[in-house]
RNA sequence: GCCCAGAUAGCUCAGUUGGUAGAGCAGUGGACUGAAAAUCCACGUGUCGCUGGUUCGAUUCCGGCUCUGGGCA
């Protein structure tokens, strides 16, 4: 078992932040955020990334650490965010780890390396390139020579992971499937407690939403989508693939008006959330907080010391 | 008051030359190992507005009514 590191996670808007920085309070922790969109500087509002005020003179890390032009991936997170979890531990103190992105989240817990292979890179290029030519077929029979069982797990029209499962075997001439085994037979870097918050009411959950975005609209999620722009970053940029970014995007260029982003801004939000549940779910070391209408954070601080006594920090 | 058009899934609509109907979106579930706030997959019974008539059979044709647009007064 390796050193001890709390996660809280959750669909967006049920209330990471707070509990993080009250353990981290409670418990002489430092939090560390796993939210692929919160490391760029400049996208406070939209990806609603702890102000100050409710740090609360907490530590916190992996919050825009990156420019948007920078396109970070799993494995660049990977790389960044382990020696910041080591420094806090070298600390003496508990790094808790709050975050919405999944696979972020437990690649970081699992702590061993992706296969080769990146978005932007040579193999990967050319791969697209043929995509682009020849259609999914040549790409996907090839594959099937090359690693059936990947050929047979991805669906057809999973084009993006035929692409990656193709780019592994052509950088280092092994399967995709021979190394997620070879991975996942590893023991985890961390001894992780997982705690989880949802809302026990899917309605509850969509007017916390709704509220939060109609509250980012009114902090300037406009504003700071113009600066973004104004300092020349790219629409492709993958800072502004963004939920708020690419909808508000078009209240500037014109294509919408600022009532139907803020719907769209919504309706991608609650979607986004349930893809966050789907990925959860599948995880049983969960400890599952369930809001009841309300948050009620005292609540959940108490149940969460009580889960962390038992894990065995005080 | 009259004329015209419409009324079909939560929403926008298609369709049935008469044999009780299907798309997109939404929703729900799932997948996910270097773009993950991304990407991909699966799931479609609803008094076909109400009411009479014709018919073996009406959501479809005919009449009346109600409602919603638009026009004329």
């Amino acid at each position: 078992m390796g050193p001890k590191v709390v996660c809280v996670v959750g669909p967006t808007a049920c209330g990471k932040t707070t509990l993080g920085v009250l353990l981290a309070k409670r418990f002489g922790g430092e939090v560390v955020s796993a939210d692929s969109m919160q490391i760029y500087r400049g996208m406070t509002i939209g990806t609603a990334a702890p102000t100050p005020r409710e740090m609360d003179g907490v530590p916190h890390h992996m919050i825009a650490v990156a420019e948007p032009e920078e396109s970070w991936s799993a494995a660049r997170y990977v790389q960044e965010a382990t020696p910041v979890l080591d420094g806090i531990l070298a600390r003496g103190r508990l790094p808790i780890l709050v975050g919405g992105t999944g696979l972020w989240m437990d690649a970081v817990i699992r702590g061993h390396g992706f296969a080769p292979g990146q978005a932007g890179g040579a193999v990967r290029r050319e791969l697209e390139a043929r995509l682009a030519r020849e259609g999914i077929g040549p790409l996907l029979s090839q594959l099937r020579e090359a690693d059936p069982e990947a050929a047979e797990r991805l669906h057809p029209a999973d084009e993006k992971r035929i692409l990656r499962a193709l780019e592994v075997f052509l950088e280092t001439g092994k399967t995709i499937t021979q190394h997620n085994r070879e991975t996942q037979a590893l023991p985890p870097r961390y001894d992780a407690l997982w705690i989880g918050l949802q809302f026990a009411n899917r309605e509850d959950m969509r007017r916390l939403i709704d509220q939060r975005v109609d509250q980012m609209a009114r902090e300037g999620l406009s504003e700071e989508v113009r600066a973004l722009l104004g300092r020349g970053l790219s629409k492709n940029a993958t800072a502004l693939q963004a939920i708020g970014y690419k909808e508000f995007l078009q209240v500037l260029e014109g294509s919408a008006t600022e009532e139907e982003a803020l719907a769209e801004v919504k309706l991608r939000s609650r979607q986004y959330a349930k893809r966050q549940l789907t990925w959860l779910r599948r995880n049983p070391a969960i400890h599952w907080i369930f809001w009841e209408k309300d948050r009620d954070f005292a609540r959940a601080l108490q149940v969460s010391t009580e889960i962390l006594s038992a894990w065995g920090v005080s």
